[in-house]
DNA sequence: CAGTGAACAGAAAGGGCTTTCATTCTCTAA
DNA sequence: TTAGAGAATGAAAGCCCTTTCTGTTCACTG
């Protein structure tokens, strides 16, 4: 492995010099630059990042921690498409990107360790469980972090309008012509999941629309099945809701399939709007009707927060929260005028 | 930042007393080791894992070679499905995840250089372009690596059958009665599509199937785009085709929507068959029959053979190829009995 | 011609950890 | 009692790089 000092000893210029020639310092001639740098390239010069952060304390690693119950981990498609676009930004300011676990060298520790072990410069957080203590503990500490999917005053956070979005929805149910609109909910346990549900809320509120216990359920894990199990409950309901609208696309499509496994049919007996748009959105049949995330902003915007932070920008903690779209497919329909 | 000579200061032993403590070493008194190890608790101390890997060599950093053209990134499904089952291995082998990109710092380089510069200790590469020349000097290095869906003599590799696989679908589509079988083709310069046509036009040996020019075409990217012109060219030749092999789901789903728009159903007018069985391939209508690779054990897999390399056994290298397995779902079903 | 400042270069001290080798201490056996 | 064997500990060098501070040279200025 060459070293600076195998450069300085075969250019004749000490240590000192070829360090500052490759930092470019004002200090170094151009040409002693030069020969420099043409003799690291002849031997194969590759500095060590590691040597280097160790004296300058900066890693140009960014962490990435996520954590999430049902296993499905970097597949989830809302967190690798906001990480892709998070990455590209990073990238483009010379940082790589490296996942936190919990555990370091085996040992079971904590993500905060891990991270300081590590000397990462800040840390991108996606948590299902917000929570958990070794989380708590990051945030307690000094280092950057912007936190996505979530709000607290403890870090920079960047979110899109869960509750806007959810309003969205409903509107434009409403616009069709529903009254009796039922939530298919994430759980109480997510923070979006809150959010959307008390969007859902509001609706009712704002249009004045039926308000009933029954008409909100709870889909587990934003799994295609636990959607299927809340629609089949719904199905079930005396007064049956003309319109179902859904925490999650999985949560939605769940529902389609016991609307369909009943003999019903989506959107002529009921319409179902999904949130997220994941890319399989567009490819089922009836193509969803869903709230889009703006993920490829989510992840820029995030990071260039996260990376102000970390140049010592000192604007204050933000709290972003974007805008939603609904995107309009097949899935939604005026309600049929059933004998009234 | 506390450091092991904080915890010397404080315990009254040697920085070399405390460095071994943390490793383990036989020659320190299991009194004094508990010592050391319940001050450091107290003091906060975390190693610092770039002073270790300074004296080591060793960083515990596994590097993710990743680069396609499309640009889905990390969105891309087999990636972060293969990906995710190899992440697990690591992280309990004690080794962490880290992005490869080209540039580092900025400044464009290569992905050899940004893997010296960090000190991985091994890689794993997915790559669509395996003629990329900076591939090449990584593969000409002796950093421990291994290659995802790819075969080649300078590297250990771990990809599925893609002939058998596509032997095994056409297998499947004979044995329901076809005849006519086109392939959409996901082009020759990906590793996968050449051996996935090669296997397509194995089968048409294998069962003295017609065999026509025209029935192999090209849908580039794999996208559903791509998929959907392919099919069209399909439907208008004058001998359509009762069967229709694609080398990917999404072109498949786009074949499917071409055959209903050109107003024909699939299967009954077509039976349309995919490749890799991606997530949304049970949700979509008719449910695609598919050929699954599977993505989990190509990840644990790579992971086993990259760390037996790492830790120096001299196995040689290994090309691991992996069954795959037809998913039968509702896109196939005996050709038509049209007149004949 | 002394004095000044710019331009260029290098010595040396760290940064936090590991590892080799030497040293000291404590027993045991003769 | 003492040589010798372990057991326990520590000194010091090294890993590769950055940065501060000092030193030298040289071209000018007044």
């Amino acid at each position: 492995m060459t070293t600076i000092y195998d450069i300085a000893k075969k250019t004749g210029y000490s240590p000192t010099t070829v360090s500052k020639a490759f930092n470019n310092y004002s200090d170094v001639r151009e040409k002693t630059r030069l020969d420099i740098l043409r003799t690291a390239q002849e031997m194969g010069y590759v500095p060590n990042a590691h040597a280097r952060t160790l004296t300058t304390k900066k890693s140009w690693t960014i962490g990435i921690l996520f954590v999430e119950s049902t296993g499905v981990g970097i597949r989830h498609p809302f967190f690798s498409a906001v990480i892709e676009s998070f990455k590209q930004v990073a990238v483009a300011k010379g940082y790589d990107l490296m996942f936190i676990s919990k555990d370091v060298g085996g040992k079971q520790s904590g993500y905060l360790e891990n991270c300081r072990t590590r000397g990462v410069d800040g840390v991108v957080v996606f948590l299902s469980d917000y929570t958990d203590p070794y989380f708590q503990e990051l945030l307690n500490s000094d280092i950057p972090t912007v936190i996505m999917d979530f709000e607290t005053t403890q870090s920079h956070t960047v979110c899109s309008d869960n509750s806007a979005g959810a309003l969205q929805a409903m509107e434009y149910l409403v616009s069709l012509g529903h009254r009796r609109i039922a939530h298919i909910s994430g759980g109480m346990n997510t923070f979006p999941g809150r959010r959307r549900q008390l969007g859902y809320e509001k609706a009712l509120d704002q249009w004045d629309l039926e308000r009933q216990e029954s008409y909100i359920v709870t889909g587990e894990f934003y799994t295609l099945e636990s959607g299927y199990e809340a629609m089949k409950q719904l199905l079930e309901l005396p007064e049956r809701p003309t319109a179902v609208f859904a925490s999650g696309d999985l949560l939605a499509l769940g529902a389609i399939m016991a609307v369909k496994d009943s003999g019903l049919t989506v959107p002529g007996d009921i319409s179902v709007m999904g949130y997220d748009d994941v890319d399989l959105a567009r490819y089922v049949s009836p193509a969803l009707t869903t709230v889009r995330q703006d993920t490829a902003l989510l992840g820029s915007r995030a990071a260039e927060v996260l990376f102000d932070t970390i140049n010592g920008s000192e604007k204050g903690l933000e709290a972003l929260v974007l805008p939603t779209q609904v995107i309009v497919r097949d899935s939604c329909a005026p309600p049929a005028v059933t004998g009234r």
